[in-house]
RNA sequence: GGUCCCAUAGCUCAACAGGAUAGAGCAUCUGCCUUCUAAGCAGACGGUUCGGGGUUCGAGUCCCUGUGGGAUCGCCA
């Protein structure tokens, strides 16, 4: 929680206390905070740290240190101490150079490729069945992470691997096959990616028939498992897939283009992009490439019914299966080509972050320490941003069993409850009907992107259907209320170029705002190093929230006194700018008016 | 059983690198719209930070241990 003002602090601090003490402390030691509501001061020095290399009591130790320091800074004007706590006023001139130096518009966004380049995974989805809420927190995290990452200056690749083959789609496609009498979307006029997970679901009610049928003549549920026709014709499908048959990949072209339709509509629908889309399909085959060289290398080991294995008991893992004994590749197969495959793709590639939830990283563990067992070069270079599951009231959502939150509905849900408290509230009613739906979209978009990001990722969230998600309090309706009667102010005076004496006085409300808007740079940085948007979120509410009070009893373009109207439109500017870029980072957009 | 994650107000979440009397929102209650947008503001109520040890000037935060919850250890992805 740096800030510009924070650093120049901290050098005179350093300096300051060499010059008293004889001794120059090392830069940890010397920490910064804000100074507490109830105490007298706008920064306070923790003194405790260094009075031992000082060799006195710490609240003495502040004393001196106050003295000298507003000895010689003519910018601290007052200090005082509370225990090992040095609180230092800082003078409204300080203040003053600071804020306009915040005001751009890229304020807190370090230059562009002013760092490594990055990729970001995130989606990666199953193309057997639609997108539901869990996708929707993957998606918001990834693509945050990816704008917060730019923002701290990486280049930064946003990518997916579609999971486009394998068992799952199989199943898919022989339920259609015996069931579908031959219906597209087209024919049905529903969405692709629908269509095929209908057919998804009719598979597993039909496979579980007939386990149900096999253990009712006596089967033991496993082989009853293995014996199901149905299961059967699903990996013979799998087997003719890999074999590259013609009738089997026509088929799955077709099913596939029309999940590919469905989801295309939801990610406009949701608002984010991919750069570069790597498939399973295409990267497989290089990774049993790789699990062949490392067979021939000796690096993994072949069991009697041909399946490829890698032995991880030395890194206290398990044998971890690569190939299957048919020769067909797993999940970690194409894991392996895919990752070798982008750095080769992306040769200036610094680092790989793979959004994947929480449940997979046993999977990640392993597949990071077979690319170092293969010897490739940047294994090392691999992040797994882990995140908590969204869990319902009665727990995990599952799609077999009719529980999931579907995207679509949910983000359309969360357009029609915007657009109803819109409507009540009266305010916008000579908008068009475009603007009013463009309106409602932004507002409950950004409630439903807030509400997922505002949790640290690693934690499990829960989200219940029956209570919708709020439009009022800490959310993002709330933090776009706010910036747009920053806006609505700021419109009214047709402020040009903003001047104001650098002696004009400012409040602690004042500098509150000011100190608010200093800090977003290193929260970035901090969000960025972090991979964790919601230290963004957090930030843009409490500077939010600062503001909303302040605007509850200063006058901005209404002030009189000039210098004092200046100064306020101008932290309404760096407060509005601020918090509109960091809403930003999170895929938030905020509107003229509401 | 092994490994990893989590546990803070009735509920959902904060708390910067270990710093001062642990903060918001929701819910409940009380005030405030003739004044830059009330999706708001001000206030009240609400806590043994899961239990027990330890480290130190100082622990919600770090270490050990116990309890509770989740994930994972598949020829699923």
């Amino acid at each position: 929680m740096i800030h510009l003002l924070d650093s120049r602090l901290h050098d005179a601090v350093l300096d300051t206390f060499e010059a008293t003490f004889g001794k120059r402390p090392a830069d940890k030691q010397i920490q910064i905070q804000t100074t507490r509501a109830e105490f007298e001061g706008d920064r306070t020095v923790v003194v405790f740290p260094l009075a031992g290399m000082a060799g006195g009591p710490p609240h003495v130790v502040a004393e001196k240190l106050g003295e000298a320091l507003a000895a010689a800074h003519p910018w601290i004007v007052a200090y005082g101490v509370v225990k090992g706590f040095l609180n230092l006023t800082l003078s409204n001139k300080s203040w003053s150079n600071t804020l306009k130096d915040a005001l751009t518009d890229t304020w807190g966004f370090a230059p562009k490729g002013s760092k490594s380049q990055v990729m970001v995974e995130y989606s990666s989805p199953n193309t057997n069945k639609p997108l539901h809420l869990g996708h929707l927190r993957n998606n918001f995290l990834g693509y945050s992470v990816s704008r917060i990452l730019e923002a701290a200056g990486h280049d930064v690749v946003k990518v997916q691997i579609i999971n486009d083959r394998g068992i799952h789609i199989c199943k898919s496609m022989v339920a259609w096959q015996k069931m579908g009498n031959g219906e597209t979307p087209a024919s049905t006029g529903e969405k692709g990616d629908k269509l095929v997970g209908r057919y998804y679901v009719a598979f597993d009610k039909a496979f579980k028939a007939e386990v149900a049928e096999g253990v009712a003549r006596g089967l033991d549920p496993k082989d009853a498992e293995a014996a199901s026709p149905i299961m059967q014709e699903a990996r013979a499908m799998l087997q003719r897939w890999e074999d590259g048959d013609a009738e089997v990949v026509e088929l799955w072209k077709t099913m596939n283009s029309w999940v590919y339709e469905g989801f295309n509509a939801t990610y406009e629908d949701m608002g984010v992009t991919f750069d570069k889309l790597y498939y399973e399909s295409d990267t497989y085959l290089l990774g049993k490439k790789h699990v062949e060289d490392g067979l021939a290398k000796g690096l993994f080991f072949q069991k009697e019914d041909g399946s490829i294995w890698v032995d991880l008991t030395e890194d206290g893992l398990d044998e971890k299966l690569l190939l299957r004994g048919d020769g067909t590749a797993v999940y970690m197969t194409q894991d392996i080509g895919t990752a070798i495959l982008r750095f080769e793709d992306f040769p200036a590639l610094d680092r790989q972050v793979y959004t994947v939830g929480n449940e997979q990283e046993y999977h990640f563990k392993v597949l990071f320490l077979i690319l170092k067992k293969l010897g490739f070069a940047q294994a090392d270079q691999n992040h797994h941003l882990s995140y908590g599951m969204v869990e319902l009231p009665e727990g995990k959502m599952k799609s077999r069993e009719g529980t999931v939150v579907d995207a679509d509905d949910l983000l359309l849900e969360m357009r029609s409850t915007a657009r109803d408290i819109s409507d009540e509230l009266g305010k916008v009613d000579e908008f068009s009907e475009e603007d009013k739906a463009a309106l409602a979209r932004k507002v409950g978009h950004g409630a439903l992107k807030y509400f997922l990001l505002k949790v640290a990722p690693a934690k499990s969230m829960m989200f219940d259907p029956k209570s919708s998600i709020d439009f009022f309090g800490n959310t993002a309706p709330f933090i776009q209320f706010n910036v747009v009667r920053c806006k609505s102010i700021l419109r009214s005076v047709m402020v040009q170029d903003l001047a104001w004496s650098s002696d004009t006085p400012m409040d602690s409300a004042e500098r509150t705002l000011a100190a608010g808007v200093l800090s977003f740079p290193s929260i970035v940085q901090e969000a960025a190093a972090t991979y964790d948007p919601s230290l963004i979120a957090n930030h843009c509410y409490d500077l939010i929230k600062a503001f909303s009070s302040f605007y509850q009893d200063h006058p901005i373009a209404k002030e009189e006194d000039d210098n004092v109207r200046q100064l306020r439109l101008a932290l309404c500017a760096a407060v509005s700018t601020t918090v509109s870029n960091g809403m930003s980072l999170l895929g938030i957009d905020m509107p003229e008016r509401m």
